[in-house]
DNA sequence: ATTCTCTTTTTGTGTAGACAAAAAGGGGTC
DNA sequence: GACCCCTTTTTGTCTACACAAAAAGAGAAT
């Protein structure tokens, strides 16, 4: 019943400390146990780091070190004076990995293939300038690129890069590899915006991808800012029955 | 141009490192800056801790602290000997909070409104049975209930619980408070998957939902196991036009 | 009771030094 | 070259101590 999140010097459901040094990750493991063991209930409060420290023969820096972790993960909420406490609902956050598609296809195990569909410079549409608050009349690269795996539709990307804010884009060549790849190499960023919704496949997307006008499409949509000014927008539609998962 | 991400101490565009002591945060924004200016470029090897410490006239544990952090957030790859590395495609990561139903809707506002549309125990359907490898013929309760924000309909959650791993659920009561609120409360929980996805609105998602049916519907999927043991799976569609946001 | 100030507790962070552990690189052997 | 062993560099972590800073709580003044 006991699997491997359970320390190893757990014996029979109890929680002991063991007598040696115990590391950081020692005891991450002892106090998460307690806290999903209801030992240290919901919105219970923690001894205080010298105290643990003398339970587990380590000092307040190593008990620091675990519980600032577990309270970065969402399981505890410190405060000076007030002490540590354990949050009712645990792991509210949880962490995404945002792979480059490349990545995502190659990973799977699947060969990728790149192509582009449509290059076109043209005055940013006013939802982009109203969305990115821009002024008025900038001008915007617009490329519509498909991602394939195996040679199945995997993704169609949708971009707009600002010229202002990248003039050299003008410039590139996106022929042979995605503006992605380019832009990563290219533009330090310092600001990112991004969701996750459904939408329709319309005749033009069910084109690209494999599917019927009509399909329900899982979309992500990033938005990227240096200092302050809007890059790139970007709308990733994904081929029908994509899962996006996580772990934790 | 500049804004608040670059360190005060920076004239001109050009970082320097200030004479007094810094502290992890700042070594954190320096390092972050050099990154983004490609004073450090992609794939790019950082000096050792030491040096780092000598420069900003500060101690390795502090600039290992601040490396580390980086390197959690997606920016820097360390390795033993290795020495630390400017990863090309930086911020990999993104971290979402996961609220609660209630909590995301008085968050934004909103009120709360929850009830539920039906309660039946019946033996768990075959496809549950392969997906959480469930040994043949347990009972499940299946619940499903709606969430309303200020009286509309904005979610739909079905749910089903292993009776086995959780036998006092037979006895709960959910006329006033969803089950995620007791399960919450009641079961301490180890492990989630969690995983996003678009799928059209049937006739029953559509009835409850202000929809149509064949709308495309936002939806999450999350199955959380205690100690290896599946104890509930549920699937929450989202009202149409639903997009879940972050930014980093 | 309310508001203010002061004290005190608790976590936050920095310093200095030590040893551990991973892993790259060198040198040798086959 | 391929393989193996040893050295050395670099990050990983622990210890012990110090002071800083937030914030709760007590007590005083109003």
């Amino acid at each position: 019943m006991y699997n491997d999140l359970i320390p190893a010097f757990q014996i029979g459901g109890i929680v002991a400390a063991p007598k040696g040094n115990m590391s950081y990750r020692d005891i991450k493991k002892v106090v998460l146990d307690r806290i999903q063991n209801r030992i240290w209930g919901p919105d219970s409060l923690l001894p205080g780091e010298i105290e643990l420290a003398e339970e587990f023969s380590s000092t307040r820096t190593t008990v620091n070190r675990a519980l600032r972790e577990l309270a970065e993960e969402g399981f505890l909420e410190r405060k000076r004076k007030a002490g540590t406490r354990v949050l009712h609902s645990p792991a509210r956050k949880a962490q995404f990995a945002i792979p480059l598609v490349r990545d995502e296809i190659t990973d799977a195990g699947a060969t990728y293939r790149y192509s582009l569909v449509k290059r076109e410079v043209m005055p940013a549409p006013s939802w982009l300038t109203a969305k990115l608050a821009l002024k008025p009349d900038r001008e915007v690269l617009h490329l519509q690129c498909m991602h394939f795996a195996d040679n199945e539709p995997f993704q169609l990307e949708k971009r707009w890069i600002i010229v202002e804010s990248v003039p050299e884009v003008l410039e590139a060549d996106f022929t042979a590899s995605g503006p992605n790849d380019w832009l990563v190499q290219k533009v330090p960023f310092s600001n990112l915006e991004l969701s996750f919704f459904a939408t329709k496949a319309d005749e033009d997307t069910a084109g690209f991808m494999d599917a019927s006008v009509g399909d329900p499409i899982f979309a992500t949509q990033r938005t990227t800012w240096l200092r302050g000014e809007p890059v790139t927008h970007a709308v990733l539609y994904f081929t029908p029955g994509y899962k996006m998962t996580t772990r934790l």
